[in-house]
DNA sequence: CTATAAATGATAGTATTACTATCAACGAAT
DNA sequence: ATTCGTTGATAGTAATACTATCATTTATAG
């Protein structure tokens, strides 16, 4: 039996989390509570007392909150590449594989045995409600070039080089990629929150309703 | 001569920063430092040194620099309504009034005599970095039912009811319009920081290359 | 089995933030 | 002349976001 763990780049800590057991509970107990508690009220100090640390002790992994948000997100984006990598390449054609991508970015997520240490599911709220905080920032140039968010602009490109496939011609390829990736996590925010934003709310499956709008949203734009 | 005022909510201040000189100082100088400083790093303290005045006074005004920023975004979204009302009322068909939308929601935005306290062009970086956070906390439902986002909810239905005369048929005209206003801001961010993300930086003009974006996005998405 | 290094815990301390409270001073309106 | 509304001045508090130091536990290598 092999075990798989996604590698993140080690700019992302300052020591790695997964190499020990207080660095697992870190990230496990970080999920829970900036999930429950949302970034802003989310400290090092509730999560120590969580985890029966110190503050101290954290810091020592991730410079800041803000770190190990970034960090949270990168996990989910590689986490995504992987499941896309496993279900499409067996796939033949751009078109199935592009398809196959969107049900699995707008699909309810649910715990994956795979990877035990994490919750899935409390990690996609985060991303839903706090990613743009990642790099809505003053730091986002120096963070950007310290590589923080190579998953997704790899996964961006991912896409992006889909449609290329599709449709040689199209000017905006990236640009669409990543209105796509926002929109279908955005969306499901104002369904929640904001529902006279977004028709998500109203239809049966709110799921399957972004699938479809993130689907055809795509298609029809980039047809030739 | 008549003078214009961008009307808002009373939910959206503690006392009218409009009907008095330090709320006007408040106001001018607040969109300067959050677009110089970022939000995070703006305070009221710092506001206050600015404006030669003091943290109280500005309480007096706003409960909190959240509150502040949600009045920004807020002012901003009922100037861009006043902008569109004034320029689309004469259009006769949907499609027309629906691409001057695009255009004047794309186009760099330039000092608007008109309102001679705001400087636009600043306000306008402030809804490309941080309009997101009005919405992204855990007090966005409350934030909601006390009318805060009236002038953005009321813009995206001005767009989805288009989208509606246009195609009847269309589902999904509210989720297309919020994921409009959202990317034409996004993808200027994306293009300034991280132009991976985006097709926008290497084009001559990003502005115009935005608008053909957002319009093509739009228009080929609710084509019957 | 011991020496040594690495990881963690315990504790303390600091500058800043995000407020709240109180009272004095000032100008404008009645 | 009084009173009201606005602002300024000052003070104070709890919490945050760290940084630093040193002791203790745990793992590892010889």
């Amino acid at each position: 039996m092999s075990v798989i763990s996604i590698q993140l780049g080690n700019n992302l800590y300052c020591k790695d989390p997964q190499s020990t057991e207080l660095g697992k509970k870190i990230v496990l107990h970080s999920i829970k509570l900036i999930s429950e508690l949302g970034f802003e009220a989310f400290t090092f100090r509730k999560l120590s007392m969580q985890i029966d640390s110190t503050e101290a002790s954290i810091y020592r992994y991730f410079d800041n909150k803000h770190r190990l948000l970034v960090y949270l997100i990168a996990w989910y984006w590689a986490w995504m590449e992987y499941k896309i990598e496993y279900e499409t390449h067996h796939l033949g054609n751009p078109q199935e594989k592009l398809d196959r991508i969107i049900r699995l970015i707008t699909e309810k997520k649910v715990p994956d045995d795979t990877f035990p240490d994490i919750d899935e599911e409390a990690l996609n709220k985060i991303v839903i409600a706090e990613s743009d905080k990642t790099y809505l920032t003053k730091r986002v140039d120096k963070d950007n070039q310290n590589g923080l968010f190579k998953g997704y602009k790899s996964l961006c490109d991912h896409i992006a080089a889909l449609i290329l496939n599709i449709n040689p011609n199209f000017t905006f390829a990236h640009a669409l990629a990543s209105t796509a990736l926002e929109a279908s996590n955005q969306q499901v925010f104002f369904a929640e929150h904001l529902p006279s934003l977004t028709e998500l709310s109203k239809l049966e499956d709110p799921y399957s309703a972004n699938y479809h709008f993130v689907k055809n949203l795509i298609f029809k734009t980039i047809d030739a």
